[in-house]
DNA sequence: AACGATAGGTCCACGATATGGACTTCAATA
DNA sequence: TATTGAAGTCCATATCGTGGACCTATCGTT
């Protein structure tokens, strides 16, 4: 993460607090090392933990104390539970990750997009031994890097899409390498198809299958995904696999607008400053 | 909130954010504006206001164009789905809530013990036109003070509820000043009955009713209440919306039961510092 | 339309506060 | 019992955060 020295604006404190609070995300239900937290925030090690102190004294972080891996704490619970009901789509689309589990027996996910970032929501196993571990809650991606970010990059206009690959194509390919060049093929084959595929791009062996979800108001916010080892995502599998989507997918969706009465603020986190 | 300078660690302006935070959940869905932030913590407005910046800029707060009220973002909503792994409730229990506020027309709540607290998580409306609004998700109230968190209480073990009313009678005092001499009857009411009845102590004409759910290890974490107008409360009505009540506790403890194979961890969020 | 009152927002000199290099402690591996 | 790597802590220093003072916008009132 390391710091622009440009965007402290008197809280440079602040913003490393917050910017942990969203590494100890990243690390979902396992958690993670000092050290770890360390390397990805860059910060000093002390620094570091003094954070996690206000963090775990506030309530918003725990530390194991037997493992001594740092996660997020009941806080954060309670407050993302109250911002539920302004964002939420879980309560619209939770069961359909569990009942795709269920009927795939493989790896299902419910992803929302964050700006140029899919965040992983929850993730549900099925009963298939063979499991992909690639992708867990609170995993962040680029979008386009996997099925589900690929799905998502594929539902938005195009014009956005475009606009989006030029922006981000260095980052992307300095996180997934082998990505950039399958991009534009991969975009294409998604929107024919209406669903995405990723065949072991990112990681060998481990395929993804994932289908955009469409608001009431005809944006794209989340998706719905499958992940398996290669042998259970063959052709022989794959309408199987893709039916099962696009029907939790047309629940979800039904869902969405039937609650739609409010409808949801969907603005961009990105702040404008006051200027004098 | 103020601060006792005692608490503070090198770490001032990282807990004061959190702080922030927190009231920001508090706040709800409405928003607060920056003068009720500035009242309720205790900080400048220059303070106040350069934390809600840092807040907005990663994403954790949101600032309304037009009435300039601050509120949680979205990032909260998706580190606390993250965080739900461990700590939710939700899953097996908001449809309950949803079913309650249909069956009986008035307003139905999920609360939850945190500590000392009482946190409303979420709220559901019925379609009743005459309705109680004073408690909505992110609300919190002192164990005791109010339906939910007088069932809470008294579920509690007996000697837990006593030690707790020694060392809170002050806090309790202060906050619910009509609430203390009653609380010992209410109480003992609670348990004989089986479920809380607050028949408007806290808000004239604004009665509740609630009962608590029994985690798989015995311990009580949650609970399920309804609101309603007085009227709508008196004793005819009172046994059919405690069988109501009664029947979605069962259904969730059954749901918690089932879903136990990893045994959810419920550790106190309070920390012991490392001694040298 | 001029006024006062209330709230949102910002500036910047000062000093309290957060910083990180250096250190200690502990557990696991060799 | 050395050796490595990670967790955790101390404290002198200067960087970063602070809040009094100020500006502006938007009301409701006369």
């Amino acid at each position: 993460m390391d710091f622009d020295p440009a965007e402290a604006f008197g809280a440079q404190s602040a913003i490393r607090t917050l910017r942990l609070l969203r590494l100890l995300g990243e690390a979902g239900t396992e958690g993670a090392s000092l050290a770890a937290l360390v390397r990805q925030s860059g910060l000093s090690k002390p620094t570091c933990r003094r954070l996690l102190i206000a963090l775990i004294e506030e309530g918003m972080a725990v530390q194991d104390p037997t493992t001594r891996l740092y996660s997020l704490g009941r806080e954060i619970y309670l407050l993302g539970m109250v911002a539920a009901d302004r964002y939420g789509i879980h309560r619209v689309a939770l069961d359909s990750v569990t009942r795709l589990a269920q009927k795939t027996g493989d790896a299902a996910f419910l992803q929302v997009r964050h700006g140029e970032e899919v965040v992983c929501l929850a993730r549900e196993d099925g009963t298939f031994p063979l499991r992909s571990h690639v992708l867990k809650a609170g995993d962040r991606h680029l979008l386009g890097a996997g099925a589900g970010p690929l799905a998502l990059l594929a539902a938005l206009p195009e014009a956005e899409a475009e606009s989006y690959l030029a922006t981000h194509a260095r980052a992307l390919a300095e996180r997934y390498p082998a990505l950039v060049p399958l991009l534009p093929g991969l975009v294409r084959e998604a929107r024919e198809r209406g669903y995405s595929l990723n065949r072991g791009i990112l990681f060998p062996g481990s395929w993804g299958m994932a289908m955009a979800i469409r608001g009431p108001s005809g944006g794209v916010e989340a998706c719905l995904s499958l992940a398996a080892v290669e042998s259970r995502m063959q052709p022989d599998r794959e309408p199987e696999l893709a039916a099962l989507l696009a029907a939790e997918v047309q629940l979800v969706e039904q869902r969405l607008a039937r609650e739609s009465g409010p409808p949801t603020p969907l603005t961009s986190p990105t702040r404008t400053r006051n200027l004098p």
